[in-house]
DNA sequence: AACTTGATTTTCATTGTACGCAAACTAGAG
DNA sequence: CTCTAGTTTGCGTACAATGAAAATCAAGTT
């Protein structure tokens, strides 16, 4: 029992903008649970409900919720929750008022068209590298990323390029606590030795992805930027070691320097 | 009317779900504000409490935690605000768990091949179709349709093969007052038109759009069915009339039957 | 069949939160 | 500078959302 305090201990203490402010406790859960089911695929109840760190009976009402508006499935037969297609429709929406992935679309085309390997593109979210697009290569073997997902920033391309300009507290909080997660015997896993290679980021201008995330995969990334300079995005190819030597690399990164510097004079970047 | 009936008029069926039974009012204006924005692509504040039909200080705090959340994004410099990336990943999910758009793939990709238009995956949501898969065709000409986009019922081909097998009533109830919309001279715009339309559809095992929605502009749409036998989806061609005329009709429905009953094959549809 | 176990759904009282109103700010336009 | 339209914040209250626990339901196990 709070003791009466007085009515008005209104701290002033400047500008400081409180990280939740005017935020929304029950859309906030909400949101968290359709997040939470994304992650999941497809999930009981109890898995979402787990996932979301929610109780059973609130996280039923939400999902019911969600499920009415479209945002959520639900499966008669197994009893199981998925993304529904309003979630779809919301999402495409993104897709359509996206300048970057307009922006990008035909100069990833003409690169696969001359390289050959699917191409893909990324921007930072949070902790870490979304795939907003891609552009499926001719060969036939395919390569792993997915559409939205999102990727560790220790151990690709993309990650590397889209930190390589921020400060150090920064990438070091946005990767979290060493060490960090490893895929392959290659991947990067503790923080001074990241901070060098996004040293040679900068100083080359492109990243490298050389085997850390699949071994027999390679992959380079370049950074686009927009009219503040600063970069927005990644562009990335990805191929297997078979067909991208390090011999290579050069040459493509002739390809995808012309191809950056493209679409990132059409967000409004000047040299 | 909150009748206080006993609460066990369960049906067999386990499923029983009163309209809104269980909902979070707070969640459901959320989503509502979020869907209204991505209706329109971009927009201030009062746009979308307006549009959304909510008080501009509750709309205010509800954008703003969809913004925290990544759902939404906010433009410093115009003050406006879009669907944001995380809107875009959890959409994502719904594209790669989507048993549906899997099946189809192939076949759509190969029916591009062998017609050489745009090939188009619809399915039924509430009152409208809504497009969530699409392979371009080779052709130049770009056709209208936009991925996650929902099209009016009454004049699209997809829209009669979605309702064909519906009973009268509940397809009356879809397509809401009448006089419908009319986008052409060709588009129906009253039920006794289109109930017919749709016995054509039970009859001939396809829709046709020709020019109703644009002129210059012909479609074909057939059914695809799953273990369930219910039709599930729509699969559909646009072409324009000059590449697609009325006599290139039978031939078109014989490859696009093959198409439908691979994919409904793959869904577990038996004969 | 009767039991067990675990998940889902509903009820219910309580609390805390989301809401609308209105005031305080902003920022353009005239 | 004033006006107007839009955005943001404070505040008190109604009532919506919540967790706990009870009631169902589904599926094994004996």
């Amino acid at each position: 029992m709070t003791d009466t305090s007085p009515p008005n201990t209104r701290q002033k203490t400047g500008r400081a903008r409180t990280a939740d402010a005017g935020s929304v406790r029950t859309l906030e859960r909400g949101l968290t649970v359709l997040t939470s089911l994304a992650e999941l695929g497809q999930a009981s109840l109890t898995q979402v409900a787990k996932a979301a760190g929610l109780s059973a009976s609130t996280t039923y009402r939400l999902l019911e919720t969600l499920r009415q508006s479209g945002f959520v499935e639900w499966e008669e037969r197994s009893g199981l929750f998925s993304v529904g297609v309003r979630s779809y429709q919301v999402g495409a929406a993104f897709a359509g008022r996206n300048t970057l992935m307009s922006a990008a679309q035909s100069e990833m085309v003409s690169l696969v068209d001359d390289l050959g390997e699917t191409a893909n593109l990324a921007v930072l979210r949070e902790n870490e590298a979304v795939y907003i697009h891609q552009v499926e290569g001719r060969q036939l073997v395919r390569m792993f990323a997915q559409l939205g997902a999102g990727t560790l920033l220790n151990c690709s391309g993309v990650g590397k390029v889209l930190l390589a300009w921020h400060g150090e507290a920064d990438v070091a909080g946005r990767l979290g606590p060493q060490p960090y997660m490893a895929f392959t015997a290659n991947s990067i896993t503790a923080l001074p030795d990241y901070l060098r290679e996004l040293q040679n980021v900068r100083a080359q201008g492109y990243a490298l992805d050389d085997e850390e995330r699949e071994i027999g995969v390679r992959c380079m990334a370049t950074p686009l930027r927009d009219h503040t300079r600063q970069v927005v995005a990644s562009l990335s190819i990805s191929a297997p070691t078979s067909r991208f030597s390090r011999e290579q690399i050069p040459a493509f990164y002739t390809r995808m320097e012309a191809a950056s510097r493209v679409i990132s004079a059409r967000l409004g970047w000047t040299p």
